[in-house]
DNA sequence: TTCATTTCTTGTCATTTGCTAAGAAGATTG
DNA sequence: CAATCTTCTTAGCAAATGACAAGAAATGAA
């Protein structure tokens, strides 16, 4: 899905990577999110609020998975209250993870968040661009580079 | 409510200011959100996982609204549609101004961060200590004091 | 009012990080 | 297999930021 269109669709991603970015006012590309298996795919101001997205979703790979429209999403939400839960915990599930991530950008060193992501999502450094890990960091390509030469030292 | 506790109460701010924080590894206060009137405050992750709070919420001056116990509310979502609605709206809004947040915190700088927050609540640096405000931009209550320094030169 | 505590500002210094540019390594294309 | 392009690494330098400490200002308590 492209910037400027509407996120009408939810994925819920079975196999494969995915990385979200936006382009900033500089112009700059920055990864919003990285996505792989078992994770729910799609733009959620742009899914609820119904309006153009500014970020664009790319596969890194390949992707196996299932794809529901925002009216067939919508009627479910409304009449099977299993799946209206589902749908909640979710969103809840990307809100905690989106804070857990601004905290770390806080408090954090990029060293810090760097290790910890290849701890948690290591499948990313397989099927990512540095450049791209780097600004999802918060950091410079140069300062990831700089990261990396220095945990090669053990 | 503090920290441990768990967040029951979803509670509707009329007037007042609020500030949530938390306390992160290295014993240090970081504030993770600030609210003002007509806004929703309420610990997501805990209220809706049921689980205790990492958070603290506190409120910085008197504060006027309207609370609802988890219970309730969670019987008018499943039995009012339009509550659902705006259960729903309050939570992509919080999402959506968290993600905002996030990516200020990747490319701006502190003193961006600074204006923005200046001009778009300031009343919270009528109720808010500095050294809170800084934690909330990301930066140390030195460099936020340097920042407050050079824009009076103005 | 006085004393104590907290908050804020300021200065110095060290560290980190970003910027720029150059070269190396890798991938892609003809 | 070259030629080209992109990505990654590295180095040197400049700028920003943090850590620490001291003093000023504000706040609160006795």
């Amino acid at each position: 899905m492209q910037e400027g269109q509407l996120s009408d669709e939810y994925f819920f991603l079975e196999s494969g990577i995915i990385r979200s970015y936006t382009i900033d006012p500089e112009g700059d590309d920055i990864t919003t999110n990285f996505y792989s298996a078992r994770q729910v795919v799609f733009e959620v101001s742009s899914f609820f609020t119904r309006s153009k997205s500014k970020e664009t979703i790319q596969a890194l790979t390949d992707c196996h998975g299932y794809v529901i429209s925002f009216s067939v999403l919508n009627d479910l939400f409304h009449t099977i209250p299993e799946f209206r839960e589902f749908g909640r915990s979710m969103l809840v599930k990307g809100y905690v993870a989106l804070k857990q991530r601004t905290l770390s950008l806080i408090h954090e060193t990029g060293e810090e968040r760097y290790a910890s992501l290849i701890n948690n999502k290591p499948e990313i450094f397989q099927n990512a661009a540095l450049k791209h890990i780097a600004t999802y960091l918060g950091i410079t390509d140069t300062s990831l580079s700089r990261i990396r030469r220095e945990f090669q030292k053990k």
